[in-house]
RNA sequence: GGCGAUGUAGCUCAGUCGGUUAGAGCGAGGGCUUCAUAAUCCCUAGGUCACUGGUUCAAGUCCAGUCAUCGCCA
């Protein structure tokens, strides 16, 4: 009955801690996503991993003079560390330096070597004579062709933000020897054939792709019209990534950005070997097992073309071949929430590490705020004051106020039992319906990835309930009328009861707790949990999760009259200005 | 330089196929209430919809140009 739905998340660069910038943009919006999509009864797989090769990790390993592997993993570490603070549920969370992610890589530039999408060019690079070797992408420095800044990278200059070709160069030297003498030589190279792929990617996004947010679909649909997609280069002269499955070319290694981008397949087929069943990644993959699973890919706007055109491209070159792969269905691209005043930047220290905030909030507290805040349409500015005020007085006096006083009250005076109502008057069976709708319009809006709106949805109701219990104001009729404020506020529970549903993407831990409290048994969601796999390549960590157990489900329940209640304490933490005081001087 | 997105109240954002008086939350001012984490609830004030021009009976919405911000590409 229910859809395959693979929810592919951007795979991180491992050479650092992110920051909530990045948390806010593509890797919170998945897991509310996920989680939506499990309670509405639809087979999620959540996938991602570390991205583990690439020259910004060689250059960190090498500047603190320690091996790549271990610069690794100490931050795929620290980020399955936050994963499991903010509670995101990756079903499998693993990265590119395994065994699997090797031979599927592999197969699939064999594949696109067979059907001629991959061909070999040569291609003209800086040459180190003294450590004799081609400089790739960063190893290069020199003088900025633009604007003569004398320490611009390879590729980019940090000073004018220029991008050019390494060959531009002015007076460059090679990081690795500081060599200042060097050559231009050719190499040889493989390059994947995106001019191949230019017509089928516009016959593709060409139909049923009303559901991409608008800069997502003007921009792949520009670059696709032009037509003048060329090769690019998709091995690099390096030591340090995946090898070359043909010839002899013991000095390179394949690019970053054409293998990263597999892991959403090889991540999916390392589930389905750890689950058991090493067949079942073709429920979402396999075109020709299941052409209706649907896979979203979720990414900052940085990523657009490599989703929207690299990796369907690949895609396509691949299923030219005896199997089929599905294309994504969605890539709901986020922009950027920048840090008020300046831009998250590490060289300026003015990052917001994700793993250091949540030593000291609520995970909740962040999902709220990042969620309120979500950068869906524009950049968006993160400042301390404003997630003060989202907390205390949206997230704790709009929401865990309403569940604060409803429970306190029901605890106190009904013998901390869900009370027995009477009849429903009008009134009540409105109110109710009211917040029933919720399961439709906060749902439709879960469902379009409208994550900022489903959340305003959502608050709207709570408010609705806060209405509902001033208008019917229990303390004052439990004296003269006992009954009618028995009613009330077993409406007011139910609706509670509702509301933590709708609320349960955006805030788990806040409503598994909730949960507890109204006396249920069963938890609402899964467990996370982490283990070693041992394969060909050595070990390595991954985040698991597992769904069994979960009974949370997108449908109105009736709450049981006389369910035993447990003792309710406040769901969120308020923040106060003392404690905030250093956090809001410091933006 | 090319392409795309964004620009609406003090702040963060909605605004569907062009159609009455442009909406919400927060913040600000006022009030009710006391079950609650001084929270809730009600009322009020706040907008030349970035700018210029055009199409139309009618433009926040469509078109052209300009400016600003961000991203990708060269």
């Amino acid at each position: 009955m229910g859809l395959n739905i693979l929810v592919g998340v951007a795979w991180p660069y491992v050479n650092g801690e992110k920051h909530i910038g990045q948390i806010a943009g593509a890797y919170l919006p998945p897991d509310i996503f996920a989680r939506y999509q499990r309670m509405i009864g639809n087979d999620v797989l959540m996938v991602s991993g570390s991205d583990t090769h690439g020259t910004p990790i060689m250059l960190k390993a090498e500047a603190e003079g320690v091996p790549y592997t271990e610069i690794v993993e100490k931050y795929h570490r620290l980020f399955i560390d936050g994963c499991l603070a903010m509670g995101l549920t990756f079903d499998l969370y693993t990265h590119t330096d395994t065994a699997n992610h090797w031979d599927v890589t592999h197969h699939m530039f064999l594949r696109h070597w067979e059907t001629g999408f991959i061909y070999k060019d040569m291609q003209r690079q800086w040459y180190d004579p003294v450590a004799k070797k081609f400089l790739a992408d960063r190893y290069v420095e020199g003088e900025c062709p633009y604007c003569g800044y004398p320490d611009a990278r390879g590729d980019q200059c940090d000073n004018c933000g220029r991008i050019y070709d390494a060959l531009e160069l002015k007076n460059p030297r090679s990081k690795i020897s500081g060599a200042t003498m060097l050559e231009i030589r050719e190499t040889e190279h493989f390059f994947l054939d995106l001019a191949k792929m230019n017509e089928p990617l516009l016959a593709w996004v060409s139909h049923d792709k009303e559901h991409w947010r608008p800069n997502v679909l003007n921009f792949t649909r520009g670059l696709l019209e032009r037509r003048d997609l060329r090769g690019r280069a998709i091995t690099r002269d390096l030591d340090w990534g995946i090898t070359i499955p043909i010839g002899d070319y013991p000095d390179k290694r394949i690019y970053v950005w054409y293998e990263a981008v597999i892991g959403y397949l090889s991540a999916a087929i390392e589930w389905a070997k750890l689950s058991g069943d090493s067949e079942a990644w073709r429920r979402w993959w396999d075109a020709d097992v299941n052409p209706g699973a649907r896979i979203y890919n979720f990414i900052g706007k940085d990523n657009i073309p490599f989703h929207t055109i690299i990796w369907p491209g690949m895609l396509i070159g691949y299923n030219h071949g005896p199997t089929h792969l599905n294309l994504p269905y969605d890539v709901p691209a986020n922009e950027y929430l920048n840090l008020g005043g300046g831009k998250f930047s590490t060289s300026r220290g003015n990052v917001i590490g994700w793993n250091t905030v949540l030593a000291q909030f609520q995970p909740d507290a962040w999902r709220y705020v990042l969620t309120a805040l979500a950068p869906e349409t524009a950049d968006v500015e993160f400042t301390w004051q404003d997630f003060m005020d989202r907390v205390n007085n949206e997230l704790v006096a709009n929401w865990g106020n309403l569940v604060n006083r409803t429970l306190g009250f029901a605890y106190k005076r009904f013998e901390g039992r869900v009370p027995t109502p009477a009849a429903l008057t009008e009134e009540d069976e409105a109110f109710l319906a009211e917040i029933r709708a919720g399961f439709d319009s906060v749902g439709s809006l879960y469902q379009a990835v409208r994550l900022k709106a489903a959340l305003q949805e959502a608050r709207r109701l709570s408010q609705r309930a806060n209405q509902y219990l001033n208008d019917t104001a229990p303390w004052k009729t439990i004296n003269e009328s006992p009954e009618r404020a028995a009613t009330a506020i077993y409406v007011t529970l139910q609706a509670i009861d509702w509301l933590k549903l709708l609320w349960a993407p955006i805030l788990p831990h806040g409503s598994e707790e909730l949960h507890q409290m109204l006396g249920y048994e069963q938890p609402l969601f899964g467990r996370q949990y982490t283990e070693t796999v041992e394969d060909a390549r050595g070990s390595h960590l991954v985040l698991r999760y597992d769904h069994t157990g979960a009974s949370g489900v997108w449908q109105a329940n009736v709450l049981p009259p006389g369910q035993l209640l447990r003792e309710p304490k406040p769901l969120f933490a308020k923040l106060d200005e003392a404690t905030m005081a250093e956090k809001l001087s410091s933006v």
